[in-house]
RNA sequence: GGGGAGAUACCAAAGUGGCCAACUGGGGCAGACUGUAAAUCUGUUGUCUGAAGACUUCGUAGGUUCGAAUCCUGCUCUCCCCA
């Protein structure tokens, strides 16, 4: 209602954003509004349900489909931001409630003015809530009705989880988005237990989105928050689940609980069916996701926004993403190769360095090595949605996904 | 010149009669990694073979023994101390 008055009197989608700054949190049902006219569809694909978007946060635009470089602690590990600006160009990058709460702890980054500040990062960032450390920490918590029981992989202190104390750390961070907290189902898990924790899920979200709704944001521009779908492999559950996310009303939805270790297939299904579900005209979240593959297959399904560890972390382990398939750098092949990391790339520092010199820097174990194979799969990932934006523009984005897929996913 | 110690696989280094094709570390080669407890972890590393197995190895040449990297003798080389 209200947008449609907005509009009346000609207000353009950047004069909005403007106005909803000043005013924001004033109404609930304001608040409500500006989440749905957050997300822009530009353009939907004749062949496949991949879509274009733009989505508009408090700290940029950010066209869809994207990678989000993952920066847990704050940082993208070893790498500067003037890279991820340019060199890598991304428009947010995510960071971790769990890793940033423990350390430095939220009164330093509230201190600062929120992460972004904190980390001198002017983009778009997106808080994950410590959900996935419910999952890779099993060890090391314990579950109960009211939230997760952690002991700190740093100093073994106790700390506990609830759905209101992540939205509150995650008001703290200041994040663009923020995920709601979230039980990650490990795989195989039966369907008992997956029913019981994506019910458990949605009682956190319900928690969450009150308390959301409850807060306020803490630096003068508004925060979204992105439910969790869950419900393992089993496709009920994910319907379900999917039904629950949409029914709370955020600006996005997240798809959670994949890429655990299923196969590829299994992911996919899952994906499809919860993506016809999830309304379309709100960005989408594949969690965690995935190999360059992976994603041009998710996009193909309907996905908009995607992070993993993978570009950085395995390029710091020496495997390198490029338009030809996959390498392992610190292959003897390799070590007398003077061409370029990636001739053709849009990062110089990609069209820079010679594979010889970086599996000597990888084999050496020296940590510019580390930095300039984590930049090129960063500026790889990122520059493959930004083509497949440009396809699913032009309409080509089918046939270009179908060719594309095998170069990449091939072991070089 | 005198005295002493030592020589083991690519490097370092353990092993001092059979459980040794030889511990361990490094290096080499390969693999893993999907909302980061990861600049981490795993495998492999004499030759041939898919494997079982076979063959050749512990400075070198002999010897003792059913059996030697391990014991004995000669030789070659290296290091340390004293002059």
């Amino acid at each position: 209602m209200v947008a449609r008055i907005f509009s009346t009197i000609g207000l353009s989608f950047s004069q909005f954003d403007n106005c909803m700054f000043k005013i924001s949190g004033i109404n609930l049902t304001f608040v409500t509004v500006t989440q749905r006219m957050m997300f822009r569809i530009d353009q939907k694909d004749s062949s496949t349900s991949a879509r274009a978007g733009v989505l508009h946060t408090a700290h940029g635009e950010i066209p869809t489909p994207v990678f989000m470089p993952v920066g847990t602690a704050a940082t993208v590990k070893g790498v500067l931001h003037r890279d991820l600006r340019t060199e890598i160009n991304a428009p947010v990058i995510l960071a971790n409630t769990y890793h940033l709460y423990l350390r430095p702890g939220t009164d330093i980054i509230s201190r600062a003015g929120g992460v972004h500040p904190f980390m001198s990062w002017d983009r778009a960032v997106l808080t994950d809530s410590g959900g996935y450390q419910v999952f890779s920490l099993a060890a090391n918590r314990k579950l109960t009705e009211e939230g997760a029981i952690f002991r700190s992989h740093i100093d073994g202190s106790k700390h506990l989880f609830t759905p209101e104390r992540v939205i509150e750390i995650q008001r703290s961070l200041g994040s663009d988005i923020m995920m709601a907290f979230d039980e990650c189902a490990p795989w195989p898990c039966d369907h008992g237990y997956a029913l019981r924790s994506m019910e458990l899920t949605h009682r956190w979200l319900d928690r969450c989105v009150d308390h959301y709704r409850k807060t306020e944001p803490l630096y003068g521009y508004e925060q979204m928050l992105f439910p969790i779908v869950q419900g393992a492999v089993y496709s009920d559950l994910r319907r379900a689940s999917a039904e629950k996310a949409a029914s709370v009303e955020m600006a996005g939805n997240a798809i959670g609980g994949l890429s655990v270790g299923e196969p590829a297939e299994v992911m996919y299904e899952m994906t499809e069916v919860v993506n016809s579900i999830l309304p379309e005209d709100k960005p989408r979240y594949l969690m965690g996701v995935g190999t360059p593959a992976n994603i041009l297959e998710s996009i193909a399904r309907g996905v908009d926004m995607f992070d993993c560890v993978m570009p950085s972390r395995n390029g710091r382990n020496g495997m390198l993403f490029t338009r030809d398939g996959i390498i392992n750098i610190r292959n003897r092949r390799w070590a007398e190769d003077l061409s370029p990391v990636d001739a053709g790339s849009d990062s110089e520092i990609s069209r820079t360095y010679s594979k010889a010199y970086l599996r000597h820097l990888v084999i050496s174990g020296e940590m510019l090595g580390a930095q300039i194979a984590t930049i090129h799969n960063l500026a790889f990932y990122l520059s493959l949605v930004r083509e497949a934006r440009k396809k699913i523009l032009e309409g080509t984005f089918g046939p270009w996904k179908e060719e594309t897929v095998k170069r990449i996913s091939e072991r070089v």
